[in-house]
DNA sequence: GTTCTAGAAC
DNA sequence: GTTCTAGAAC
């Protein structure tokens, strides 16, 4: 017997089911569309493109992007350590500027999804329906994460990025741990409930 | 990157 | 029984 399918919405739809806009190409190549999109195009200058993610993980998300297109963290060379100081200075400027007490970090993925260069502004209470599972979790909270400072260190002391990219496939993989205090949960949803406890504000 | 959903886990 | 994860998507 047929019966009627529910309309199975999550209470918290504000990540599910954005407007389908017309994609070209492959969807890794959706930065390329997200940069120009006004709904998620923030502000820009000279050299870069800031843009809101468009499933935060945070209360805070955004990324910033290269205009010139470098692909990504292997094509760095010492000849960008300028531009890459440039964007976590406007990075660390926009975070203060959308919530000075928040922590926040600034960083990027050592193998990213997306294609095109992007550094990651994003606060620490990762508190968003759109964060839903480990690789989300464990992208942000392991050295999968790469803070923009240790990219550019690197640049500096030896012209090139350097990762050991046979680690990247377990970290993303392992068990869910509480970035604060280091608490291991079992699930996703009891670790959303568990960092709701801690404070995420540089003033204590 | 996301959506969808089978079946594992509880 | 429901919750939750993890793999396919041509």
């Amino acid at each position: 017997m047929a019966t009627k399918s529910v309309q199975k919405r999550e209470a918290d739809g504000k990540c599910d089911a954005p407007p389908q806009k017309k994609q070209f190409g492959h969807w890794s190549q959706g930065l390329k569309s997200s940069m120009d999109d006004p709904e998620l195009r923030i502000d820009a200058d000279e050299k870069i493109v800031i843009i809101k993610d468009k499933y935060p993980k945070a209360k805070f998300h955004f990324l910033l992007l290269p205009k010139i297109s470098i692909p990504n963290l292997k094509s760095l060379t010492k000849e960008h350590v300028e531009l890459l100081q440039h964007i976590e200075k406007k990075g660390k400027a926009l975070a203060k500027k959308s919530d000075p007490n928040l922590e926040f970090r600034f960083g990027y993925h050592a193998v990213p999804s997306m294609s095109l260069l992007h550094m990651h502004v994003i606060s620490q209470d990762f508190d968003s329906p759109c964060l839903k599972n480990k690789k989300h979790w464990n992208s942000f909270t392991t050295e999968y994460f790469v803070d923009s400072s240790d990219i550019i260190k690197q640049l500096q002391e030896r012209g090139r990025v350097e990762l050991d990219t046979s680690r990247f496939q377990e970290m993303l993989k392992r068990n869910l741990r509480c970035h604060v205090c280091k608490k291991d949960l079992p699930t996703i949803p009891a670790l959303k409930t568990h960092i709701k406890l801690h404070s995420y504000s540089k003033k204590s």
